[in-house]
RNA sequence: GCAGCCGUAGCUCAGUUGGUUAGAGCACCAGAUUGUGGAUCUGGGGGUCCCCCGUUCGAGCCGGGGCGGCUGUACCA
């Protein structure tokens, strides 16, 4: 066969592999966010990765384009089925099927691989991991309090420090009303709003400037590529700039140096000043004074729990535009991190969530309330990689203790040295490989391991059996030039008895893990 | 999806106006050393110069198309 014929060895665009450190860090930071998630009372459930693709929402293959967005593909008796793309309409299917099985309020978490069949990028993947939690049959937003509270903390626990996120908090209901407020309601206007939404949602990447002629004829960036705006009139962008710049609305000129400002000094929280001052700049919009009573409760809540510093109303938040239905959350990392050519890169978004009071309520009759939130779990991983948080960052796993082979007749005996190893709790294993020493050295070092077990005909004349320290040894070759004087040093190597190698190896295990 | 930049060894990259058998460093393998990781020296394996078509006596280099990557932008449940 010629090399030209060979099937070319990749992943598929967008797929990764995973190391073993990447295996053993991610496992432990899920850990993590499982025992928090328990510790707030919630329960695991698992569901498949594949569901009816009309189960899902509204991503149905058509039949020019299938697989738009979505894995899709038909099964046997014609039926669409689809790859998950969330954790959250698989939920709402398993609640509505389950229903009178589950306690209400049903409180659960889940972690698991979604997919999306969409262009890969930097940090992007066509497979990755949702870490979600949700309550479904709550409709008070006690429920959208709780789980911001319990974003906060789930962040801290897998170590980032407080001060370097925030959960911002939302709802759409505010959206939507401020849009009412400055003329946007009606059946008619839906296109122009979801523009609106998504020009607000660019907020921290575009700037104050960048929406603002979103909100108007449109953009040009630097490629030179036009965007098309929303096309509203003046007034109706001033409102929304000055909505979505909120800080400015309780802003007043510092009593110290008049030409700075400085929050409105006031003995509410601050929490309570976004709210108050969003009701009184757009008064009289019965669905936006909803969604301002529900922050308020929110921001009650949270400030009784001592969550203010962390979880903070933020009126710019817009997160998916497709079922969210009040409240909305996303916990932004807010440090800076430079990336490898040098530039700074503010991290962002880790998680996010919301209220989908409609998303079960599609499979019954009777409206269910629900609310989740959902981490993104690679990110969250690159992430707390940048900040060298201890849970991913711990000491790398030593290899397995590697048993020589010196001659390939005792093999036999060697395997009885392995096997003494293991049932004393220590890994370890025989090299396999058919090799000599040397390579074998190369192999044990390769393999992180700890020392090696060395048996040749001298030591197995004496009953002994040589124990070299690999970690010591690589400290002290350091200091020798020469490759004779290397050899005959034999460096961090030690003989015993057969009967003491447990003990021995121990001893080496001893002195490098504590 | 759209726009710009880029595709030469596993990796990072040289490669003259278009001219013989395409190079370097690192990495890998082996020997120097019957049985010892590192360092050093010596040797070795490894290439469809992204693919196809064209121009030419001759293409890694020029032209067209495609594919892939990066960046921005759009979409993002």
């Amino acid at each position: 066969m010629s090399k030209a014929d060979k099937l070319k060895a990749r992943a598929p665009r967008g797929f990764a592999d995973r190391g073993p450190a990447e295996l053993a860090a991610t496992e432990r930071m899920l850990a993590a966010i499982r025992e928090s998630y328990e510790l707030y009372g919630f329960e695991g459930v698992e569901t498949p990765f594949v569901e009816y693709t009309d189960a899902l929402g509204k991503f149905l293959p058509d039949q020019d384009r299938p697989n738009e967005g979505v894995f899709s593909f038909q099964d046997d008796d014609e039926q669409w089925l689809s790859l998950r793309y969330d954790l959250t309409a698989p939920l709402a299917r398993y609640v509505a099927e389950n229903f009178d099985a589950l306690p209400k309020p049903y409180r659960s978490y889940r972690a698991g691989w979604v997919f999306r069949n969409e262009k890969p990028g930097p940090g992007r993947f066509r497979q990755f991991m949702q870490f979600d939690a949700d309550t479904v049959g709550a409709a008070s937003v006690a429920a959208d309090a709780e789980i911001c509270m319990m974003a906060a903390d789930t962040l801290e626990k897998v170590g980032i420090k407080r001060g370097d996120y925030v959960i911002k908090v939302n709802n759409r209901k505010v959206l939507d009303g401020v849009m009412e407020h400055i003329g946007l309601g009606g059946d008619d206007k839906a296109g122009q709003r979801l523009t609106v939404l998504r020009a607000i949602d660019k907020l921290d990447r575009l700037g104050l400037d960048g929406v603002s002629h979103l909100l108007g004829a449109g953009r040009k960036d630097e490629s030179g590529d036009f965007t098309k705006g929303a096309g509203l009139n003046d007034a109706q962008i001033l409102s929304l700039m000055q909505y979505v710049n909120w800080q400015s609305i309780r802003l007043q000129p510092a009593a110290s140096d008049p030409s700075k400002m400085e929050v409105v000094p006031d003995h509410i929280s601050p929490n309570m000043q976004v709210v108050e001052a969003l009701r009184s700049a757009f008064a009289g919009n019965q669905t936006l004074d909803d969604g301002l009573e529900e922050l308020e409760t929110i921001a009650t809540l949270i400030d009784a729990a001592g969550y203010s510093d962390r979880v903070r109303i933020d009126p710019s938040v817009v997160r998916g535009l497709e079922y969210y239905t009040g409240p909305v959350y996303e916990a932004e990392l807010t440090f800076t991190v430079t990336d490898e050519d040098g530039r700074p890169v503010r991290f962002g978004s880790v998680g996010g969530g919301g209220r989908y009071d409609g998303l079960v309520g599609r499979f019954r009759s009777e409206p269910v309330p629900a609310t989740g939130f959902s981490i993104g779990v690679s990110r969250l991983f690159s992430a707390l990689r940048m900040v060298k948080s201890p849970i991913v960052s711990g000491a790398e796993q030593p290899g397995p203790v590697v048993v020589l082979v010196m001659d390939k007749d005792q093999i036999a005996a060697y395997q009885r040295m392995v096997s003494t190893l293991r049932q004393a709790g220590i890994r370890a294993e025989l090299y396999l490989g058919s090799s000599g020493m040397k390579a074998q050295m190369k192999y044990a070092d390769r393999r992180q391991s700890p020392c090696v077990v060395i048996q040749g005909s001298n030591e197995r004349e004496r009953g002994e059996v040589e124990i070299k320290d690999l970690i010591e040894g690589a400290k002290a070759a350091a200091a020798i030039a020469s490759n004779e004087e290397w050899k005959a040093a034999r460096p961090a190597q030690f003989s015993v008895s057969e009967s003491k190698l447990v003990e021995a190896v121990r001893e080496v295990l001893s002195r490098h893990f504590a």
